[in-house]
DNA sequence: CTGTGTGCAAACTCTTTGCATAAGT
DNA sequence: ACTTATGCAAAGAGTTTGCACACAG
């Protein structure tokens, strides 16, 4: 998939294809809406989205979809490894297109996640889980705060 | 308030002021219900909840509560630093009565949150953040899985 | 063709809010 | 007394689900 990054082609009908690819080899049937999201998602730069924010971004780009598929397509595309869930707000669910280990900056006050530069935030050493457990991964979170804003 | 769990009385009436003052010091009216709250969870161990869990606790001590003022309750008590929240999963808030800076185990499966006990995990070197910002507090959470569990 | 995905609307969960009543200082 | 908290029920957000229709393989 990283290579689907490094050289996503520009030629529509090619890159048509790749997100096809991208899509069976997933194990994910290829349907217009969901090869319309892979190419919102996945023709970029890694990005940090909600299910709200994906929704308008493929009304605006005239791919009718509507939200309840949003929410199946992202489940799946999380249970396929294609997305990851970055867990920072109670009341919402924000997805991530970097799958690979990474921390998060993020704005309570605008909602707003950033990745944390690589080699900026020491990659904690992991403690010894209970008994019984095995890590699954750790999450870094550093919430941030507007310098003037009072509290 | 670290003084609070050091010391908690084990005289019920001298209990009772015990969290009289913790509530008044902390600017907030001392009624029955925070009170009746207050007792749950500052009068034994540190302890990691829901809205909930303590909302039936208060229930079967027979403090009859509404799950309305428990979840004023608790943004009171957030705000004043009485509690924390952890933000570990998307469909659920959790507070914690331990307000030090420590991070979590979390079992997602059976959403029990753990302490990673203090030095298991190195606190980690905290990164320069974005222009303009400061960081408000780093969240760890490290995602537990039962050994035995099939992904 | 056959099975799976989609859309819609309605259900569902968690949380917040409005308003009349009750209680704290 | 005066102000603020409480309880209830209803509203509200975000997410999931059931079912008829449409579409991909």
């Amino acid at each position: 998939m990283l290579a689907f990054y490094t050289k996503t082609p520009t030629d529509p009908s090619a890159r048509q294809s790749a997100v096809r690819d991208l899509l069976t080899a997933a194990g994910l049937k290829a349907t217009r809406q969901r090869m319309g999201l892979a190419c919102l998602l996945f023709g970029g730069p890694h990005r940090h989205f909600t299910a709200e924010e994906l929704h308008h971004e493929a009304l605006s780009a005239r791919m009718p979809v509507s939200l309840a598929t949003i929410y199946n397509s992202l489940r799946l595309f999380c249970d396929a490894g294609l997305v990851r869930s970055v867990v920072v707000d109670p009341s919402r669910a924000y997805f991530d297109t970097n799958v690979s280990d990474h921390f998060h900056f993020f704005n309570e006050e605008d909602g707003a996640i950033y990745d944390v530069p690589d080699g900026a935030l020491d990659a904690p050493v992991v403690p010894q889980p209970p008994d019984g457990y095995v890590i699954e991964r750790v999450d870094v979170v550093v919430r941030l705060r507007r310098r003037d804003s009072q509290q």
